[in-house]
DNA sequence: TTTATAACCTGAACGC
DNA sequence: TGCGTTCAGGTTATAA
């Protein structure tokens, strides 16, 4: 389900009632997730407040004094802000008790997602194994063509699965991948050492215009996305090639055709999209 | 070092 | 209705 526009969605719809709030209590009823939830969590966070809900990629980052509490949300899962008392529903693996009322609570169907926890002793979150060689913001100023043409250079990996890798920039997942490349006139099978410079600029502006846009429309709403305030995305309405296999292009008309790559469908224009 | 593949898991949608 | 198949928004570990 969410790609960064919908975790950025999902920070800034629970800081209103989650940042500088104590945690009464952590429920973890199931804590099989993509990797185990760490059980000492439960009596380590009792009575500390979150001083601040960040973001570092896909990754929710709840900073308190004793440490970093990292949240993915992988495939399925959403993270909501309830009064407490709220019921409890099918795959409602942890609670994040407040004392102010209210609970951050993570449901995840897949549970392709994660809990984890970085201690202060250990550093900054920063140096955390899974965030170290994650690549630039996608928004930053440090993702910008020179960045991404030197990078790519002597790369023979598509350039699909070039932007969609974490290591070269976060926040580029499947559709907005496809939407960029779109724009960008871009076979999703080219090779990313192929890519001129002139193409490198477009791309990478593309990469964050695409992404701005869809942040600011509240993320995508694929089949059951919604926001922390339970409200729905609206990008869905912007998209002009992933998903429409079948359907004509809005530039030309051609058929817009699905192939796999790297086992992620891909969506592409023939005509507008060159290799 | 780079790239490709398998794996984690559930549920919705579809065809028969 | 029911069963089997296919597909899904992510990312890591491992193999090649």
């Amino acid at each position: 389900m969410p790609e960064l526009p919908e975790v950025e969605t999902t920070r800034q719809g629970i800081r209103p009632n989650a940042e500088k709030q104590t945690i009464e209590k952590i429920i973890i009823r199931n804590g099989k997730l993509r990797w185990p939830v760490p059980e000492k969590i439960a009596t380590l966070l009792k009575d500390t407040t979150i001083d601040n809900i960040g973001r570092r990629g896909k990754y929710l980052l709840l900073q308190t004094p004793k440490g970093t509490l990292l949240i993915h949300l992988g495939m399925s899962g959403n993270l909501r802000i309830l009064p407490q008392g709220s019921p409890v529903q099918k795959h409602d693996h942890v609670d994040i008790v407040l004392k102010n009322g209210f609970v951050i609570r993570l449901n995840d169907p897949r549970r392709f997602g994660s809990v984890l926890w970085h201690d202060i002793n250990e550093g900054g979150v920063s140096e955390h194994k899974l965030l170290s060689k994650l690549g630039p913001e996608p928004l930053s100023d440090e993702f910008n063509s020179d960045y991404f043409y030197q990078l790519s250079r002597q790369r023979k990996m598509s350039i699909k699965s070039f932007v969609m890798n974490s290591n070269i920039v976060v926040g580029a997942g499947n559709i907005y991948a496809n939407e960029s490349l779109f724009l960008s006139g871009i076979h999703p099978e080219k090779l990313a050492g192929k890519l001129t410079k002139k193409q490198c600029e477009t791309l990478v502006n593309n990469i964050k215009q695409v992404l701005a846009a869809a942040i600011e429309q509240g993320g995508t709403t694929l089949k059951d996305f919604l926001s922390p305030s339970g409200k729905p995305g609206y990008f869905v309405q912007k998209l002009n090639v992933y998903g429409r296999d079948g359907a004509s292009c809005p530039q030309c008309g051609a058929t817009i055709e699905r192939i796999i790559q790297n086992q992620r469908a891909s969506f592409f224009c023939r005509k507008c999209q060159k290799k």
